[in-house]
DNA sequence: CGCGGGTTTGATGATGCTCAAGCCCGGTGG
DNA sequence: CCACCGGGCTTGAGCATCATCAAACCCGCG
């Protein structure tokens, strides 16, 4: 199961991992098996682990003062799930994280993930990457956000992350995209007719 | 003028700075005067610099296919204004970066900041920090974009950047949260009588 | 068969937008 | 000194969008 972290890293490095730097790696990450709803992370929580997502699929959200979730953040295959905020500062995380599948993950400390940054090339590589990546999405969807329509909303991330239209309900969707499950119903109506 | 940089730097940092790193870093930054509304960057110009301001105001924002403004970031003395996106990617940006008081700025390429960043441990002290300030700030006016309404979504901006509703007029402000100016206005009358 | 989770649909209402008019205020020029 | 202008803010009337609520439907599963 560990073999996926390390052709993800390689994937984003040009530098090719030593047989060590691949021993090192596994030994970081502890792997965690999540039963479907199962919280990796609870409001209230301090945020110890970044969570890899193996198999299965995770979703990170707020619930605010009516009980309502709201969707921060979904996560894959490849994908990572944690709150940084809460990891970084060691204060109280706001967000809930938890699988929507049953979920296949590897987990790993900041210290850990730290020390195979600053001591293998190839890490390093990924991380200056995914820095950049992470702040351009969470930045366009900020954008999309306050300046599109929901139907505007819904087109983009069709476009953009066309996978999650496949793998998560309709409510779920909604809830990312910052609207009523009954809205984004008619939204689709509306364009399958279209 | 170069002091305020230095500053800047050192107040992030624990290590503290040589004469020679002082100089190193002076050198790599280019002083720039912006007039009021003068562009610093353009849709569809690729992002060469970053800007740190020195004295004035900078707003980043997109334009609309019916021409409204949607500001992104809005940024004063001691922040930065750069597109991140445009300046690694190399691709063209869909912002507009311009003066909104008249501006005094330090720009810097990314591949001197790259320089600094991995030379002068200060810097890199600086520049760890302030990803996660980035980053945790983005996902946190995304949750309230998605989450809350107009009405809070002011008072949060209220409460985490008071300075912004001084410096900025109205209108500014209320794209900035995503609503109408006329809105904002409605919002601010009840919340004086209220 | 009946249950649970998810989706659709209609009726109704709240929230926020649009448009237009009017106000305030500081700056400019006669 | 006053008239005028421009920019920004306020306000009202009407409207569009989206939320809410309730009912019905669909479908897989025990």
């Amino acid at each position: 199961m560990c073999d996926t972290i390390i052709k993800y890293f390689q994937g984003y490095a040009a530098t090719s991992l030593s047989a060590d730097e691949i021993d090192r790696i596994n030994s970081a990450f502890i792997p965690k098996r999540f039963r479907k709803r199962q919280y990796f992370l609870q409001e209230g929580d301090v945020c110890k682990y970044g969570a890899f997502i193996v198999k299965g699929a995770m979703r990170q959200y707020t619930v605010d003062s009516k009980g309502e979730e709201h969707i921060i953040h979904l996560a894959i295959e490849n994908w990572w799930a944690n709150d940084r905020e809460s990891q970084k500062t060691g204060t109280p995380s706001k967000y809930f994280i938890d699988a929507w599948e049953e979920t296949d993950a590897l987990l790993i400390t900041r210290d850990r993930m730290y020390e195979l940054i600053t001591n293998i090339p190839a890490v390093k590589e990924w991380s200056l990457k995914m820095e950049e990546i992470h702040f351009i999405a969470v930045q366009r969807r900020l954008n999309e956000a306050i300046s599109l329509c929901a139907e505007d909303r819904y087109y983009e991330l069709e476009r953009t992350y066309p996978e999650f239209l496949q793998r998560f309900p309709q409510h779920i969707i909604a809830s990312y995209l910052g609207i009523n499950r009954d809205t984004l119903s008619r939204i689709r109506r509306r364009t399958v007719k279209g």
